[in-house]
Order: structure tokens, then C-alpha cells, then sequence
DNA sequence: CTCCACGAGTTGTAGCTACAACAATTAGGG
DNA sequence: CCCTAATTGTTGTAGCTACAACTCGTGGAG
């Protein structure tokens, strides 16, 4: 008798298959290329995401972007408190107590408009490595998270 | 005349379409789901990806390691003093002196047969998440960029 | 044989991320 | 009117990530 076929390790299952290692290494590669083009202008890709968001949106609460960009609140706390040191954004105080409202100033809109070159030179890069339909892949997938909403 | 057609602003063009964006909020979505399944048996997604790496590829070098799943030399080595505290793999010198060799311990191994159940569930959540085709899109994007090597 | 360039790994620093626990405030129910 | 529940934002803690600068060791050019 011929014997019995083996069965594959889990750790081989999951070296193999596992979607969070994929996005993540994803993730490191991707945001990596877009970080190295902005470096020079001072702003993070996660950073100039928040600020394009809020050019666009606002002025808005925090906790409206937390829930659009799939941030934890306590996550963008923080990364809005850098980019207001930064002076690239306002935080005033809502007229309901304890809310806030961010908004762009004079100094964030120029730091979009010096960094758009570099993104369009990251983005043209991410084109290229993500190869022929890989990026309009990451769009199909971005849509479908979007489109369920919280992942919870 | 008609007046001119309105150029996009520069902010709406990177909300619009920034890859980074999207890989981003993919990946705290994605990885989210696994680190919320895991968290029972004390692995996160990240450290689970490398164990089982090491369980099929080890012994193994750390630079190794680093350069196959894509990761900073710097990162994975205090990655893995955290997975070598909970004893999940052991750190020898190798025969080259400066060099290291990363095993998995019995303890790795058990922890991979526990996590197991879990990362199924996660693995499924996500493809539920990412909807028909986007699991597949992930892996594309995915291998495209492992095929070009580097990202630099 | 010496020196130095390279590869390997660590440490300082800093940003992004999330969970848990907390404070502040508002809105609703009794 | 008061008290509770829900919402909003912050802080403590911790993991993942990368860059810069460093140490350690090897191997090759002179």
C-alpha cells in the first residue's frame, strides 16, 4: 500500500496563504517607497493621508476621520497633535463641549503643494512595483474593506 | 467663454487615489482581524508570520529572515528578542562569529498547533472582508511585489 | 602582515498602531 | 430636575516599523 499522503505543517499552511503577512509585507513595501519620496519635504505618507483628508473635509472632528480612515481615536489623537506642532493643522475647540475641530492652515496647504510632486513620482513607483493590475487589485480590495465598513 | 474647467486640487487627487492610503488602512483593517482572533493565545499577527516562518525555513540567519520577508534588520532583531523572551524561539551564535542562528523551540511549535484554530477563523474573516476576488488580489499585488525583490 | 571595506546585528530615536482605562460633556429617561 | 448612558477625546502601555550610527568579526588588497 502506498502511504499515507502527508499532510502539510500548519506553520507551511500559513507561510503559505496568510493574508495578514501578504498586507503586511504589502504595507511595509508600499509605504515604505512613498515615506522615502516624502522624506525630503519632512511629511510621513500616514501624515500627508490626514492632511489630504482634512484640506479636503474639513473642518472636521477628529472623531469623524478616526471612523472614515479606520483610525483608532486614541491612534489619530496623537498623530494630529504631531501634525499641529507641525503647524500644518488647527485644532480648536467644537461648540458642544469636549468635541474638537480640525482644520488645514496656510502652512498645511503648502506642504501639500510642495510634496504632490513626490507623491506623483511615489505613486508612479507603487504603479510599477505592484505590477500590471496589482495596484487596481489594492483598489478592489481597499473598496470592499470600505464597503463592509468596521472589520469588527 | 465658458470658464475654465476646474483643475482638481492636489489634496482630492491624493484622497482620491493614493496607494498608500489604501494599503494602509488594508492592512490595519486585515491585520486587525487576525491580532483580535490571536490575542487569546498571546501572538500577535506579525509574530505569528515570522514563527512560522522560521518553523518551515530554520534554522535560519536573522539577515536571512529580514530580506525574505522584506523587514528593516533592525526591527526583526527586537522582534525577535520579544518571541525569544516568551520562548517561542532560541537565538544561538552561528559558526561564523558575529552571526546568529534562529530556531523554533518546542514551546514555538505548540504555540503554532494552539494559534492554529484561531488564525483559520481570521483567515476566513478576511476573506469575507475583502469580498469576492479581493483575497485574490491581495496575493496578486503580493507576489508582483515580492517578484521585483526590493523596493528601494 | 596590516589595514580596511563589507556584512551582521544592536541601540538610540522616532512615528504609526491599538487596547484599556480614564475624564469631560451631552442627551435622555424617570 | 437628577442621574445614567452614550459620545468624545486623552493618557498609559505596548508592539511594529524604519533610519542612523554604532560594534564586532571576516576576508581580501596591498
Amino acid at each position: 500500500m502506498a502511504p499515507p499522503p502527508p499532510q502539510p505543517s500548519p506553520a507551511a499552511e500559513i507561510m503559505g496563504s496568510c493574508l495578514a503577512g501578504r498586507t503586511r509585507l504589502l504595507n511595509r513595501a508600499i509605504t515604505g517607497l512613498y515615506d522615502e519620496s516624502l522624506r525630503a519635504v519632512g511629511v510621513t505618507a500616514a501624515q500627508l493621508t490626514t492632511l489630504s483628508f482634512v484640506h479636503e473635509l474639513g473642518p472636521i472632528a477628529p472623531g469623524e476621520i478616526a471612523r472614515t480612515l479606520m483610525i483608532e481615536k486614541s491612534t489619530l489623537s496623537r498623530n494630529l497633535g504631531r501634525m499641529e506642532r507641525h503647524g500644518w493643522i488647527s485644532i480648536a475647540q467644537g461648540e458642544a463641549g469636549h468635541t474638537q475641530v480640525i482644520a488645514i492652515t496656510r502652512r498645511g496647504r503648502a506642504l501639500i503643494a510642495r510634496a504632490l510632486p513626490r507623491w506623483e513620482r511615489a505613486q508612479a513607483r507603487a504603479r510599477e512595483l505592484l505590477g500590471e493590475g496589482g495596484a487596481d487589485a489594492v483598489i478592489e480590495a481597499f473598496n470592499s474593506v470600505r464597503a463592509r465598513g468596521a472589520y469588527r
